[in-house]
DNA sequence: GAAAGAGTAAACTGGTGAGTTTACTTTTGG
DNA sequence: CCAAAAGTAAACTCACCAGTTTACTCTTTC
C-alpha cells in the first residue's frame, strides 16, 4: 500500500529531489535558490514555505541521504562462518554504501564545510566513522570467542580493514578522479587485503 | 646570505602570506579580495597588480603550499636496513606530511572545489596519492631483490601498508575531528600496522 | 633628483543571489 | 461550495563582493 501524500507533501518532497540533484552537482555555495526551485518544478516562494533558508534545506538534504545509507547494520555476519568469505561479503556491502553516487559528493561538500562548523562535524563523524565499523568489531571479537581468529584487539584490528579496503578505492574517488573502480580492481583490492588481514589474525590451522 | 628582495616582491610575498592564512581559514568562496588585502597589510589594488584574479592568487597560493610540502623524497630508506624500523621512518615522515597544519584545510578544499573542475583534480592527484607511495614502492621492490622481505607486487603492497598508517589518522581528520592525534596514538597505529604488514611480507627467519 | 613605476585609501560599478512582496490561481476540508 | 491555506510567476530589496577608477604618495632607477 502505498503512503498517500497529500499536495503540499508531495510539494515539499519535490524541493528536496531538487535540492538534493542541484546541491549535489553544484555543492554547497554554487547552487542558487533558483536553481533549486526550478530543479524542483516549483516556485521559489513554495521553497521558502518548506524551509527557513538554504542552510536548513541544506542540512535536511545531507542528514536525509545520510540516513538513508549509514542505516545498513551488519547483524548477518556469521562468528562462525568462513572467515574470507565473511570478510568478503563485509567488505563488498561497504564498497556498495562508499561508493553509491550520493555519497562521494556529500563527503566532499561535508569535508569543505565542517570546516567552519567543528561541532556539526564531530556529529557527522560518528556516523561516517561508522560505515560497519562497530558491527565489523563486534563480528571480529565473536570470531575470536569461537576460535575462528586470532584477534585480540576487535577495534584496531576493524580499523585496520576498513583502512585497507576504504583507502585505496574512496581517497582517489575523493581528490578528483571521478572514474569508479571496475569490479576487477575492487575484488583485487578485497582479495589481497583479506590476504594480508588473514595473514595475522586467520588461525594457523584454517 | 640572504636573498635580497625588492619592494616589489616583498609586498608580492606578503600578498601571497595573507592569502594562504585566509584562504586557510575561510575556504576558497567565504575568503574575500579585501580580507585578503587587509590580512596581507596591503591595499587590494596591489594585491591586484600581481595576480589577475581570486582563482589565480588562489591556485598559486594552493601550488607554492603543495610544492614544498610534497617535495621530499625518500631516498633514504635502505633495502638492507631492518624494514620494522625502515618502515617505522617512512611513516613517520609520511605523518609529518600529512598532518602538517597547512596541509589539511587545502585537502579540504581541493576535494569540494575540483568538484567543479576535473582536469585540475586529476593532476592534483598524481601528487595527493603519492606522498611517498612511489619510493616506498621502489624500497619494497628493492628489500625483495636483496631478500630482506618477500614482496611480490610492490606497487600493491605500498598502497596496503599506506592505507594501514594514513586512513586512520587521516580520515578522522578531514570529516570533521580537529584534533590531532597524540603521539602515543600514531606510534600505536603505526607500530600496529608494521605488524600486520610483516606478518604476511616479512621473512619468516627474521 | 626627477620620471616611471609601484603603493595606498576610498569610492565606485556591476553582477549575483538570498530572501520578500505582490497580485493572482489552485487545492483542500468542513 | 466557499474560506483559508498553499501554490505560482515575476518583480523587488538589499547585502555582498570581484574587480576598477581616482587622486594621491612612496620607491626605485638612471
Amino acid at each position: 500500500m502505498f503512503t498517500e501524500l497529500s499536495f503540499s507533501e508531495r510539494k515539499r518532497a519535490s524541493v528536496l529531489l531538487g535540492a538534493a540533484q542541484v546541491f549535489i552537482e553544484q555543492g554547497y555555495s554554487q547552487a542558487t535558490m533558483d536553481r533549486v526551485a526550478q530543479a524542483a518544478g516549483v516556485s521559489k516562494r513554495t521553497v521558502y514555505k518548506h524551509f527557513r533558508s538554504k542552510q536548513e534545506l541544506f542540512n535536511v538534504v545531507v542528514d536525509g541521504i545520510w540516513t538513508r545509507i549509514t542505516a545498513w547494520s551488519v547483524e548477518w555476519m556469521n562468528p562462525n562462518g568462513e572467515p574470507r568469505s565473511e570478510l568478503r561479503a563485509f567488505a563488498n556491502e561497504m564498497l556498495e554504501q562508499l561508493l553509491h553516487p550520493q555519497v562521494l559528493p556529500i563527503l566532499r561538500m561535508a569535508a569543505a564545510e565542517f570546516m567552519q562548523r567543528p561541532d556539526f562535524g564531530r556529529e557527522f563523524y560518528q556516523r561516517t566513522g561508522s560505515f560497519g565499523l562497530e558491527d565489523l568489531s563486534v563480528y571480529l571479537a565473536q570470531a575470536h570467542e569461537v576460535g575462528r581468529l586470532e584477534v585480540p584487539e576487535p577495534a584496531l584490528a576493524a580499523a585496520q580493514f576498513h583502512a585497507l579496503i576504504k583507502d585505496p578505492l574512496l581517497w582517489p574517488q575523493m581528490m578528483g578522479f571521478q572514474a569508479r573502480p571496475t569490479e576487477h580492481e575492487s575484488s583485487e583490492i578485497i582479495e589481497q587485503g583479506i590476504t594480508l588481514f588473514l595473514s595475522l589474525y586467520g588461525k594457523k590451522s584454517s
